[in-house]
DNA sequence: TAATATTCAATTGCTTTCAATTAAATTGCG
DNA sequence: CGCAATTTAATTGAAAGCAATTGAATATTA
């Protein structure tokens, strides 16, 4: 019954690390007004400037149910506006504002304190980089009709 | 401006993988009538029967906040027992019932399937595990080597 | 010993997360 | 064309998860 023991488990860690790690974004992203998940959805927005609500939640694995309280919630801040699209109505359109990118420029120490309290070196971190990728890829690649991107280096 | 970049960050896929992961799992625990979070309570007391609520806590690095409603879901449900500590009556002891022993035995099969279905080699999940480890142990070794840690005003 | 500090579980309030459902718009099929 | 199936965002309900607080018990210290 070893397979049951929680040191024998991936999961376990896997779910305890995550929350560990948001746990220390925290204190940095309370002095920009956002939560985790109003960062990762900024995040894409500072990249892209406008993304459709559907895409947004296909890239960072969340569904509607969270994807539009959030997106509210961002747009309460005034950091994006909502659009419903104009040749498809169901579609929703999430748009930088002005504020919400000049909030960038406070964001941008934020990864550089987060890889300092992190114990990985460069190689650790890219190994594990990989690896959590391989897991997101889910274990069919078939949905895709074949894999497109290489494995990284 | 690249490190602000999604696909730059470590953050996202550790907490996107464990989300998935969990996601995995939830079919195989509706089965025995669990919760991601009571199946990890479970497979502690699985190994030692009974434990105190502070040491639960500190294992599945989770709070009070939520240890206590999840082990009175499972009360609720008679997996386990709860007991209040006789010569210090702060604490709380959570003990395993017979029903909840019991249920080890339809949740044997769960980490079998779930090896399955992540695509990773047996050597890659032993690096992916180390380096989560590596995370959990944290930034500082102080707590346990005792050095102390720089006054910050 | 008495006063203060600390520890512990529980509670509260807020946000996230997901499954399931709903409602509206679009697409596909006969 | 008209009707069914699908897609999309939103909503609802349940369970986490955490910061902050509370209240009670225990430890420390003056």
């Amino acid at each position: 019954m070893d397979i049951l023991k929680l040191e024998n488990q991936l999961c376990f860690p896997l779910y305890a690390a995550s929350r560990e790690l948001v746990k220390q974004y925290t204190p940095h992203l309370d002095k920009i007004g956002l939560t985790y998940t109003q960062y990762i959805v900024m995040l894409v927005l500072w990249e892209q400037d406008q993304i459709g609500a559907k895409q947004l939640g296909e890239l960072l694995h969340l569904d509607s149910g969270t994807i539009t309280p959030v997106v509210k919630k961002l747009e309460q801040k005034g950091f994006v506006v909502r659009h419903r699209g104009v040749e498809d109505e169901r579609t929703m359109t999430v748009m930088l504002t002005e504020s919400g990118e000049a909030l960038k420029k406070q964001a941008a120490d934020i990864p550089v304190h987060m890889a300092t309290c992190l114990n990985l070196n460069v190689k650790e971190a890219s190994t594990l980089y990989r690896l959590l990728y391989k897991i997101l890829q889910g274990p069919d690649d078939d949905r895709k009709s074949g894999r497109r991107r290489s494995a990284t280096p």
